[in-house]
DNA sequence: GTAAGTTTCAAACATCCGTTTAGTGGTGAT
DNA sequence: ATCACCACTAAACGGATGTTTGAAACTTAC
């Protein structure tokens, strides 16, 4: 076939408009009449939206997570003392890596991280959990170190307020960028950003270790 | 009437609603069923369902920003040098003096202003930005002075990676909350989670000042 | 007590939704 | 050539949604 499969087609128009709307907002005839294949493709190739939703995540997330594994044991391996914010450069460079080519799929798919925290998916949020909760708790274990004197409590407390500053930023990236343009219509580098954001989140994360 | 008012059990139901579930997920059927009305009072007395929207948010904000406003005119005329703690104080002791009593209607308040962010809600965002933007402005000319040395650049992303900590952990407050049960099975006090997130946001805030 | 003006109500409206069905066309194996 | 299998499609299904309607019930004023 010349044109790209219809698993494809739907896949790329999914992730576009739910980024974009919202699952909910999101019609199945939406998505199919952009993807240009039949509205029944969906539940044919993948049973129901929901398992499209999934779907969706899955093809995002599989090769994110590798890379940050792969990085992971990289530094593990040479250092013994890890700063926070070589942990938090992990994160930002595993999506560099993967999608980072492609500055609106990268940005697409964090309005999605972002949606799924904020919109009634339970499937989802199980999905997640289940799938992916193992790196999540890996690299908690090594934020630990880099945080001395800072109780479970503290750790849990700061890395979900981190947690919530890059899902915010991210998700609402291009809407923040627009807003943020400056006198010369300038519109801020991602690298500028994502710089800021990290020194945001590591000089917050310090503070849990010193009371 | 011995009852409450029908628009006031409107927007009881739907502001608990709303913040449950989102806008696009939680039907008139529901909430009027839930406020024991008629389907057609909403339309009868909103107009429109997405009017409703914009009505819940303005029972909410009006008073919020009257405090606010308050207590930026006090700060201003007795202190000099405003500190950055001293300002974001300001905000959660506002939240605490309009809806504190009352930590379920906070919650819900917060989660309401996360999905203002992430649904698709364009009027919404029009709205607010069109009504409240002045006191969102005024509040950043004082924060300006507090962070001495920060580029307009450096201010403008700085106050959005708070502003997007504050709603993310806020609006995920309960859930959250429960996954963060110690093991005593006790949950953390609302006020140490605010204050630890109070320093976190300073001490990121800070960090604009000084390159 | 009647008239005017609100508010409430059951019912219907048109539209959109996710999903299912029954059938078509194509491909590869036997 | 036949069969089984897979991908695709048009059409319809049952249900839910926001909104509108026209009449009933209630309130207010004279």
């Amino acid at each position: 076939m010349a044109q790209k499969e219809t698993v494809e087609r739907i896949l790329d128009a999914a992730e576009v408009l739910f980024a974009e709307r919202g699952f909910a907002e999101t019609s199945l005839r939406t998505i199919t009449s952009t993807a240009g294949v039949n509205l029944a493709a969906v539940n044919y190739h993948f049973g129901s939206k929901k398992a499209l939703i999934q779907a969706v995540f899955e093809r995002f997330l599989d090769p994110l997570v590798d890379d940050i594994s792969r990085r992971l044991e990289e530094i593990s391996q040479t250092t013994d003392t890890i700063e926070v914010e070589t942990l938090l450069r992990v994160l930002s460079s595993a999506v560099y890596d993967v999608h980072g080519r492609n500055t609106n799929r990268a940005t697409a798919f964090m309005r999605l991280l972002g949606l799924a925290y904020t919109q009634s998916q339970a499937h989802l949020r199980n999905y997640i959990s289940e799938n992916y909760g193992e790196i999540f708790q890996r690299y908690g274990g090594m934020l630990k170190p880099a945080l001395p004197g800072a109780t479970a409590e503290d750790l849990f407390w700061y890395t979900h307020f981190a947690l919530g500053t890059a899902i915010f930023t991210m998700s609402n990236f291009d809407a923040l960028r627009a807003m943020g343009e400056n006198d010369t219509g300038q519109r801020t580098p991602v690298n500028a950003i994502v710089d800021r954001l990290t020194v945001f989140m590591a000089s917050g994360l310090k503070n849990a270790s010193h009371d």
